[in-house]
DNA sequence: ACAACCTTGACATATGTATGGTAGGGTTCG
DNA sequence: CGAACCCTACCATACATATGTCAAGGTTGT
């Protein structure tokens, strides 16, 4: 047996045996099994668990963070559109007059302009 | 008044009051405030709650999950510290011989050696 | 074969996320 | 001023995350 069975591999990396099967879960580590089943540890996968403990640790990040930054990694479009969101600039310039503060917006982006519509509405209402 | 208060902009947003509070306090947008206190929503940020809504339904994510995605974005060493975390292969050559198995991972990542020596003791045990 | 170890699945709990209320007290604006 | 609306601070709930533990049954290695 050159890999370690799940209790040793626990002793090492610093995670209980119940953890290193939900981290496998979390689909955060990929494991290769023996042929009965059993998850086996070989030092690559130690060490990815030790660098995770330090990561989530030192910058007080949960696993489903970390899920969530494979997926994004994974996903053009999820990324894309996070991107999109965030690059939106939310700050409006004090300098611009009231009334001009809707065209301002509209022109954008564009793509948006539709669901803006009511927005238009309302505002033209108060 | 030129912007919508928290109700009219609850209505045009599709979120509850109560979720806007909740959105704002979670830093994913930034209000103006009347003089008074009153949290104030123009065309800026109704079409960013807008967008947030399609967001989160058509990938199905939460706004914690975008909070984190913020904090990836303004976090130049968190993300680097993820990047690495991801970027490190965890995948096994199958045709490295078991014996040259741990100096070739020692070999891939120098400055997380250290802590892998406890590991090369129990293998050597094994 | 047998002791020691592993597997999956289920139950349990503490904390966090996402929402909805309510109460006491200020703000707006006609 | 007064009705309508907003604010902050709680309480409450349903589901998710993170972890522990236990039971019934299969795997390993000597």
């Amino acid at each position: 047996m050159e890999a370690l069975t799940i209790n040793e591999a626990a002793r090492t990396s610093g995670w209980s045996p119940r953890m290193l099967r939900y981290i496998e879960g979390s689909g955060l580590l990929e494991l290769p099994r023996s042929p009965g089943g059993y998850r086996l540890y070989g030092p690559a996968q130690l060490q990815r668990l030790r660098t995770l403990r330090e990561l989530l640790a030192r910058f007080d990040v949960g696993l489903a963070e970390l899920g969530f930054a494979r997926r994004l990694r994974g996903d053009e479009r999820l990324r894309g559109a996070v991107e999109e969101w965030f690059e939106t600039e939310p700050a409006r310039p004090e300098h611009v007059a009231a009334g001009d503060w809707l065209r301002w917006e509209q022109e954008k982006h564009q793509a948006l302009i539709a669901a803006a519509a009511d927005t238009h509405d309302l505002l033209e209402a108060a």
